[in-house]
RNA sequence: GGACGAUUAGCUCAGUUGGUCAGAGUGCUACGUUGACAUCGUAGAGGUCACUGGUUCAAGUCCAGUAUCGUCCACCA
């Protein structure tokens, strides 16, 4: 028997580790059709968030959904490297303990990592845990492991081979306190209070002189031009001739080039071809100079005269004065810009020219753009609308910076000795080839995850079997990251695409509708919201609470909402527990069945068709709704009434029957209760999670029954309704009368009246009575009552004839249009018929009422 | 500047191809505790579906435009 109230603490423990231990969550049955989902892997750098618990429950809900539905469903676990992310972090820990990283070895410092890998990978699967996720660990990857980092290698050398990969000198977003390269991805752009700083350049031999703007002055530098418009007519006399360079004191060349905007600023525009993506263009075009003027953390190097060693923004202070001093600037003009910053370390990107190993993405983005075409072929976003992401980002594609100067990541397979450069598995056999210091960009091997999970490159038969993948389910958020880029690798390197499907949902917003994030510090765990409510609440509010796509605010009260749910399912199945004593459970006989259990049983078959119908659209709050509306409205408030009342053998075996089929529609949704629930019933299956999910069944569809019962539901409904109206609260009779519809209906269901509205049932009314005459859809039932009730409210009684006369003229007229009786199905016009002769009989019997 | 999303009951959100579609949860009001559940039951109140046009016999639903909020992208010398 169940306790009284529904305990999620208790409900949950030991549960996960006994599914585990007996294996449920390992796939391989060759027997059955393959179903395959991998997990978008978390970053080994933390705690999972709610955004997190949302993902990965919905992979749940399907996997689960399809494992009892008869596939061999392969969740695939694992993690990230999350190279820039974690660095960052092990790199912050050793320095808290007073250890400067950048005074390590490199292997010293990759033990560290590791450590802290196996510490948080820990984390992260004792997480899933809780969350109830059925992960089959005995396949799970990481990034840098052997045979993933086997994977890029391969990945990199074949490239490299094709030419799509190369080395080159490029303006990169460099990050000076990470000292790395990022990728345009990898920047955060955020309005920010700047400066214009307007400069005197001083043509040569000549008191005239070229007003440059410049937000960062201190790139002066590196100027070796100055740039004018071609059309420019106030300008176009002085191309060819030079300035000079303020401070530096240089003679640069004034160019002419398209690049120089006359409509913006001053027209005329310094180049600094090392420091800035358009000048590099222009210097490109022009044969310029590449001068760097900075180290690699932002400090000014020697090529700055005497503010070499100063910081970026320190020189920038000091040179605004000098210039002020030497009468060079014009003036100082405060603008609102947006601002690059680092993704990790929020630190100001530095456009920067460095050496840097790039993939060629024309060709790739091309074949997505080509597949994305053909129905068969094409990845199926869910909603369509994000397909349009994809082929955004497939269209304005630039050439992707694939080096990072870190630790933590897989090391470029290149060598160098002198000018040659040698790409392959191993080092060359030779001496003095040195290999490249720098590890690729994480989104790298991210990208191959779909395959490289699967034993890729080696003809495995797991990638026979799982690839491509069913689906896959992540936020719209990292489409252009990862999705994008698992896309094109996936056909590139197995000709075929990684996943099927491709279920996006939103972000996951705080009660006020912002962000979650760690700087606003309104971050919700999803560990503290299991042990206040469960994991099953929190799964079930997640997967219910937004429509596919949009996005989803935590409240608690929901999730609380949620929990009063299983609290009364919970009490539901302690219903149907209590009355199972004598019970000898047999196969369900249709002949010896109660039109209530004939009801619900045609109630469920069509919830379990349109369950259905919803799961496999990945609809889950549709399913949710349904479910919900099901076993609390249907089978709480109505079936298990009735079966109190008539409590056969056969209504036993509904109520198991029916009670085991809710809760194995709603398992995938919330594991643990319902697993709780389904091993207290009779002839249960080892674990609901093996047992087979619910069928539609032609032989529980019974429409006379149905609407009987539905009749039945309609004459209590509507008399509560007048009862609870007129304040009867005395015991009442309900008249048969015999000239009516529903005096069979009356007759045979005596009891259930009788207890259901607490009224005894009389063939005659009694000559003391007063009664009331309650209007039904296929004619009506009097009630009687001794004594008095409050009146009729009048002026409610107006309002509703009121609205019932224009209702009815609208029909009407509606009826009577010509266009409507050719051109609308005729269920409709049927429908319009119906109602309207239900208005019209509702309209007299208020009359009567007004009179009385 | 471009793209996308949102705007429906006090609040948080659903509303598939136009016609059982004006809904749910929560909150609020009234009544109700003798055995599944007061974390409950019964009943009730509430919305010109942001605005303006258009298409249609028929528009939260389709089209055009406007407003507000949000997100992404691009630009920013």
């Amino acid at each position: 028997m169940l306790d009284k109230k529904y305990n999620h603490i208790e409900v949950e423990q030991g549960k996960y580790e006994k599914w585990y231990k007996k294996g449920y969550f390992e796939a391989g049955d060759l027997s059955k059709k393959p179903f395959t989902i991998v997990i978008p892997p978390p970053n080994v750098t933390g705690k999972l968030h709610l955004g997190h618990a949302w993902d990965t429950t919905l992979q749940d809900i399907i996997i689960r959904y399809k494992r009892m539905d008869g596939y061999d469903a392969l969740w695939l676990p694992g993690m990230d490297h999350a190279g820039i992310a974690t660095q960052a972090k092990v790199d912050a820990k050793l320095r808290e303990n007073g250890i400067n990283p950048r005074d390590m070895k490199r292997e010293e410092w990759l033990k560290h990592a590791w450590e802290w890998k196996e510490e948080y990978a820990k984390n992260i699967r004792d997480q899933w845990a809780k969350l109830g996720l059925s992960l089959d660990y005995t396949k799970e990857r990481f990034t840098l492991d052997e045979g993933l980092s086997y994977a890029v290698k391969h990945v990199f050398v074949e490239l490299y081979k094709k030419g799509s990969i190369y080395r080159g000198e490029r303006i990169i977003n460099w990050d000076p306190v990470q000292m790395t390269a990022l990728s345009n991805e990898e920047v955060i752009y955020r309005e920010e209070k700047g400066a214009f700083y307007h400069i005197k350049y001083f043509v040569e031999n000549s008191d005239e002189y070229l007003e440059v703007a410049t937000t960062r002055p201190e790139t002066l530098f590196g100027d070796t031009a100055v740039a004018v418009n071609p059309n420019d007519e106030r300008y176009k006399h002085l191309i060819g001739k030079k300035v000079v360079l303020p401070i530096v004191n240089k003679l640069i060349p004034i160019i002419g080039d398209e690049h120089a905007d006359p409509e913006f600023g001053t027209g005329v525009v310094k180049i600094t071809p090392a420091h800035d993506p358009n000048d590099f263009e222009v210097g490109n075009r022009h044969n310029l100079k590449r001068v760097v003027i900075m180290n690699p953390d932002g400090t000014m190097n020697e090529n700055t005269g005497i503010y070499k060693g100063m910081d970026r923004f320190e020189c920038r202070q000091k040179l605004v004065e000098d210039l002020k001093k030497q009468n060079l600037l014009i003036k100082i003009e405060e603008i609102i810009h947006s601002v690059g910053h680092s993704e990790r370390s929020d630190a100001i990107v530095e456009p920067y020219l460095s050496k840097q190993w790039f993939v060629k993405m024309r060709p790739l983005a091309d074949r997505v753009l080509e597949v994305q075409k053909n129905k068969d072929q094409k990845v199926n976003f869910v909603p369509e609308r994000f397909e349009k992401i994809l082929k955004h980002w497939m269209e304005i594609t630039y050439d992707w910076c694939i080096s990072r100067q870190l630790w933590w990541g897989h090391r470029i397979p290149a060598w160098y000795k002198g000018d040659e450069i040698y790409v392959g598995y191993e080092a060359p056999k030779e001496d003095g080839w040195v290999q490249d210091e720098d590890v690729l960009d994480t989104w790298f091997s991210s990208a191959l995850w779909p395959f490289s999970t699967l034993g890729w490159p080696e003809k495995t038969n797991l990638l026979k079997r799982y690839y491509p993948n069913d689906v896959l389910v992540t936020g719209y958020d990292i489409i252009p990251f990862w999705v994008c880029r698992m896309v094109f690798q996936g056909l590139e390197f197995l000709d075929e695409r990684p996943f099927r499907d491709c279920l996006i949902h939103g972000l996951i917003r705080d009660k006020q509708g912002r962000k979650m994030s760690k700087s606003l510090g309104n971050g919700v765990d999803p560990m503290e919201v299991i042990d206040k409510y469960g994991a099953d609440a929190l799964r079930f509010f997640l997967a219910t609470n937004s429509a596919p796509g949009q996005d989803l605010r935590y409240d608690e009260d929901k999730v609380k909402a949620t929990w009063n749910f299983i609290n009364k399912l919970w009490n539901a199945s302690r219903f149907v527990m209590m009355n199972l004593e004598d019970y000898t459970p047999t196969k369900i006989k249709v002949e010896e069945l109660s039109s209530s259990d004939k009801w619900i049983l045609d109630k469920q078959n069509k919830i379990i068709k349109l369950v259905r119908k919803h799961m496999e659209q990945y609809e889950f709050n549709v399913v949710g709704a349904e479910l919900y509306h099901f076993i609390w409205n249907d089978f709480c408030d109505w079936y298990i009434e009735f079966a109190k009342i008539n409590m056969t053998n056969q209504t036993k075996n509904v109520l198991v029957y029916v009670l085991k089929n809710i809760l194995k529609m709603l398992h995938p949704f919330m594991p643990f209760v319902t697993e709780e629930i389904y091993q207290k019933l009779p002839n249960s299956d080892e674990s609901i999670m093996i047992s087979e999910y619910p069928k539609w069944n032609e032989e529980y569809e019974f429409s006379y029954d149905v609407n009987n019962i539905n009749n039945i539901i309609e004459i209590i409904t509507k008399i509560r309704n007048v009862k609870s109206e007129t304040n009867i609260s005395a015991k009442f009779l309900l008249v048969n009368n015999l000239d009516d519809n529903y005096q069979f209906l009356i007759n045979d269901n005596r009891e259930i009246f009788e207890k259901l509205l607490k009224c005894t049932i009389v063939d005659e009314i009694e000559s003391d009575m007063n009664k009331i005459d309650v209007p039904l859809t296929y004619g009506s039932v009097i009630i009687g009552y001794k004594g008095i009730h409050e009146k009729l409210d009048i002026e409610k009684l107006k309002q509703e004839k009121q609205k019932l006369i224009d209702s009815i003229n609208r029909r009407e007229k509606l009826l009577a249009n010509q266009g409507f009786i050719n051109n609308a199905p005729e269920h409709i016009i049927n429908e319009e018929k119906r109602k309207l002769e239900e208005e019209k009989s509702a309209l007299k019997n208020i009359g009567e009422k007004l009179k009385g």
